[in-house]
DNA sequence: CCATTATAGCGAATCGTTTCAATAAAACAA
DNA sequence: TTGTTTTATTGAAACGATTCGCTATAATGG
């Protein structure tokens, strides 16, 4: 005898038909509210329901998009899911999805070449409808976008300018930033001002220290070479603190003294703290520090860490504007160029900086 | 005229077939390479092959899963992002289910119910084949158990040990954890130790609490009511800090001299911290200081946080190999039982901590 | 040389929906 | 009354893949 249990594992739009005693199509037609569902009468509407409901009736997905060619899913591929200056980020991508009601697949490169690969084909592979990259830190090279574009699928970078303009992306003004970050610091009366540097392969980096330059410029306020180290090229974001307690260290080794210390990021920063604390010299009593980013854990620290802030939410969210705004034109087959969008950091002040002690006293 | 453009959106299977010169029958046996793929020659599985590359084909996921009810996805389904308790064991979910390749879908619950059960329900449409669910903090209650339950899907949670024996849990050792601080401070000759307890509702705070408790019994200590405060029932992870320097800033005022603080959590020592600094107590000169958890701050922190370890990738993993053997087991139509793992937890001995001053001196 | 058996490939049904075109009754207009 | 429109409902054809069962040739064995 065969099992027939009557726990049918699925159940179908056939039943709800069925038990409700209308066809299929009907179902259909009452269930999704479609443009005929307009011609049915409420009682109909009532018993189709009542029947769906009775059931635990809910649709396939996989049927559905099958002949809709629509998933609402998007791909959000990060680089590395543990450097905190994703998940802020990650957030804000997650409430705007969760709004226009997409749901999200996750993948995480790990920052490797090959994973991104990877996990970029199992996501064309799902048809996702929108992809959303957060290149936190890798050196993202070009064919990297090359096999993006292939996919002909709306895609937004965030945290990298491409070179070409075919991909939308959504960065923060990492030269006003610096320009801010330091002009709180010559606010407060600093002059000897060190700073530690990104890696040079970073665009952010070289941004950053535009912002710098110009400033010094503006005002005058000169740039001691002595006074600069550069955080070495390297692919492990969460190491940029041991990196930052490194080149710090050797700064202090230079024995040129300096009143404020100015950081790539804040991961370097907090780095620079704990080679600061090494060396005796009390933040901010002798040393002021400024970070960037505003990662979660920089307003935990004693002192709290004045930085720049990154409106990482923000971010997240424009980038899903963007791709919704994508998918919506490629539905209705209209074309879209790509947008570019770049938000304003804010300074943060809080308790790393202080003005610099009077000489006169 | 109509479009009819070359450039067909979608290359199907039988596209292969048509430039292969097989069937489509065939193509998908060699393709999968299918049981019957044993009787296709070489050459027209190479023809094949070849047909589908130059055509950039790839399956269609969705006609896929809905003859095969496979689709090699599983929800992860997290109560807060933000929580940096939270990405390790993200980490370590992607990287066991990438192993397995299999796709998540990740969802935010913000510690909402409503939200909760609006993604549950996304999931269950989506037919998704397992989920994880990352109770960290929210005070899970039963009915969200039964919803779970009624999806009928192979069920992990990690964080959280359920009444109901019904769903796989994976923990981790809080009581043995508990006790490791303990004992540690101990050693350094400690005896006046002060407590800031987890809030009452949640049940690690309990074990963790037990865990002193046995320790205080087995050797004898003596627990001081005027040195425990607890940490007020609270939905947001992040304010943790808050509360922490809040309890002990009230600690502090009882002018009950302390020599140690064993924090609930690395959040709350973090608070903890700042508090006693502000009161002029160096830590570790003055006051030792533990925490639980290790979360990526505690190893940044001036000084570096000594704490309780939760092997937090490993538990991530742990939850996948459940999920992955409960999922193959349906598949293969065999029953599989709740599985529960409980996971040592490590002490990590780092800068918070010292041994008590010799009083002779 | 005929009966098997292995080899190669195909046609058609199926998975669960949506949607177009068709039908038919009812309502309305002339 | 007849012809047209509106209202209600449905059958059948996709969507793109997998798979069972069938045919047909080639190889094998006696």
């Amino acid at each position: 005898m065969k099992p027939r249990d009557s726990s049918k594992t699925t159940v179908t739009i056939r039943d709800v038909a069925k038990m409700s005693g209308f066809s299929a199509s009907t179902v259909s037609i009452v269930l999704n509210n479609a443009p005929l569902a307009r011609y049915i009468p409420p009682q109909t509407k009532a018993r189709i329901q009542k029947a769906a409901k009775s059931l635990g009736y809910f649709p396939n997905v996989f049927a559905k998009s099958l002949r809709s060619k629509r998933n609402h899913t998007v791909g959000v591929m990060v680089f590395d899911i543990t450097d905190p200056y994703c998940t802020p980020i990650l957030r804000g991508i997650e409430n705007s999805l969760y709004q226009a009601s997409y749901l999200q697949i996750l993948a995480d490169a790990h920052n490797e070449r090959g994973r991104f690969e990877r996990y970029l084909e199992m996501l064309l592979e799902r048809r996702i409808e929108g992809l959303i990259v957060l290149a936190n830190w890798l050196y993202l090279d070009i064919n990297l976008l090359a096999d993006i574009e292939r996919g002909k699928i709306p895609t937004v970078i965030i945290g990298r300018e491409l070179e070409s303009d075919a991909t939308s992306s959504v960065i923060v003004d990492d030269e006003a930033g610096a320009y801010g970050a330091l002009s709180h610091l010559y606010g407060l009366g600093h002059r000897k001002i060190a700073f530690v540097r990104g890696p040079k392969a970073l665009s952010s980096s070289k941004a950053r220290w535009r912002g710098v330059q110009r400033f010094a410029k503006d005002t005058d306020l000169e740039l001691d070479a002595r006074l600069i180290v550069d955080l070495p090229d390297q692919l492990n974001p969460n190491v940029g603190v041991d990196d930052g307690f490194r080149m710090t260290d050797e700064l202090l080794k230079r024995k040129r003294p300096f009143t404020a210390l100015m950081a790539y990021d804040d991961m370097t920063a907090f780095g620079a703290l704990r080679a600061l604390a090494k060396a005796g010299i009390k933040v901010p009593g002798n040393c002021s520090v400024v970070g960037f980013d505003d990662i979660n854990p920089s307003q935990l620290f004693v002192p709290a860490l004045t930085t720049v802030r990154q409106p990482m939410e923000a971010m997240g969210a424009a980038a899903v504007v963007i791709v919704n705004d994508a998918i919506t034109a490629a539905a209705e087959a209209r074309s879209f160029g790509a947008i570019h969008r770049k938000l304003a950091a804010e300074l943060v002040i809080r308790e790393s900086t202080r003005a610099v002690p009077d000489k006169s006293s």
